[in-house]
DNA sequence: AAAGAAGGCAACCGCAGTGTC
DNA sequence: TGACACTGCGGTTGCCTTCTT
């Protein structure tokens, strides 16, 4: 059906974004959000952007909980493991990451662990030994799977010295990496059954990792996921707290749902701003 | 020290999904 | 019911930084 582009390409800026801009979008959203949508942010912060392009601009950079930083080792861990079971679907991945966007894990997918992966001698699509993959479809289905790593190397272990690399890095610390026991996902690395990774959710839909990651409960685990004072904002009116919490906080609620939701978010934006290093403490005022 | 290569990541593109009228 | 508006999402691109020679 003929979608109009998201905005008329002529007089929209483009490429990367300049402190100002960054300021402008936080300074707005923070001050106006749930009184307009994505396309009218531009206009009413003074942007020359598209709403798409603010809209990724924040969830991807600007949101005061991301983290910065690389993946901690238990975050690769974990992220490894939810794409074995569920391919590309970064954006499921990412909701299991508090403070980690969905961008940012399939980048760090691509330029690191899946180097790692296959310097280990496993194929990052199948999550299978490189060397051991193609084997009968009937096989395979019957005894191997994309389950998470740690199973493929019990199943595939005809691969010795691959599968004893797979298993020294998936394994290392799992406990710890999934928290204290009880927050990680249910049989996050245990006896699964099914076949590859990405386009085949429903074959994981007996897994009770899978079925882990596809609900949509508030009170999924997560690594160092805590309780969220970010969301009660018409609590939260001490915003200092946000320069310290960010890290921790999960963002399960999209960014738009934000953008309407939080109508009575009327905290002083300051801190938060300071957070993103883009505006002094005095511009609590701006809007 | 300089130039080229490689790596890393922010941003863009365009289709899909969903809600509304 | 279909068209449209909007956001979500995954893939890709291109620029900037870092590394290597």
């Amino acid at each position: 059906m003929g979608r109009q582009p998201c905005c008329d390409k002529l007089g929209v800026k483009r490429g990367p974004w300049t402190a100002e801009e960054d300021r402008k979008l936080m300074g707005f959203i923070l001050g106006n959000a749930g009184r307009c949508c994505w396309r009218a942010v531009p206009k009413l912060a003074g942007l020359l952007r598209c709403g798409k392009s603010c809209r990724l601009r924040w969830t991807n950079y600007l949101r005061p909980d991301l983290k910065r930083g690389l993946l901690t080792d238990d975050e690769e861990r974990l992220v490894v493991d939810l794409h074995a079971k569920l391919g590309n679907r970064w954006s499921k991945i990412a909701a299991k990451l508090p403070g980690r966007t969905d961008n940012e894990i399939k980048n760090h997918w691509n330029t690191h662990i899946k180097k790692k992966l296959i310097k280990m001698g496993i194929d990052p699509v199948t999550h299978e030994p490189l060397e051991v993959r193609k084997q009968p479809l009937q096989a395979s289905l019957s005894t191997t799977s994309t389950q998470s790593s740690t199973v493929t190397i019990e199943c595939k272990s005809n691969n010795g010295q691959q599968c004893q690399q797979h298993d020294t890095y998936f394994n290392r610390d799992k406990d710890a990496s999934l928290g204290d026991g009880e927050s990680g996902p249910p049989e996050l690395s245990g006896t699964n059954t099914n076949n590859t990774t990405s386009g085949n959710s429903g074959i994981h839909d007996q897994d009770p990792l899978v079925k882990w990651l596809l609900e949509e409960e508030d009170d999924l685990p997560t690594i160092g996921i805590v309780e969220e004072p970010w969301l009660d904002f018409t609590v939260a009116n001490d915003v200092d707290k946000f320069n310290v919490i960010p890290s921790a906080m999960s963002w399960d609620i999209g960014a738009t749902d934000w953008l309407l939701d939080y109508q009575d978010f009327g905290v002083g934006e300051s801190s938060l701003l300071d957070d993103a290093s883009i505006v002094d403490s005095s511009s609590e005022s701006n809007l």
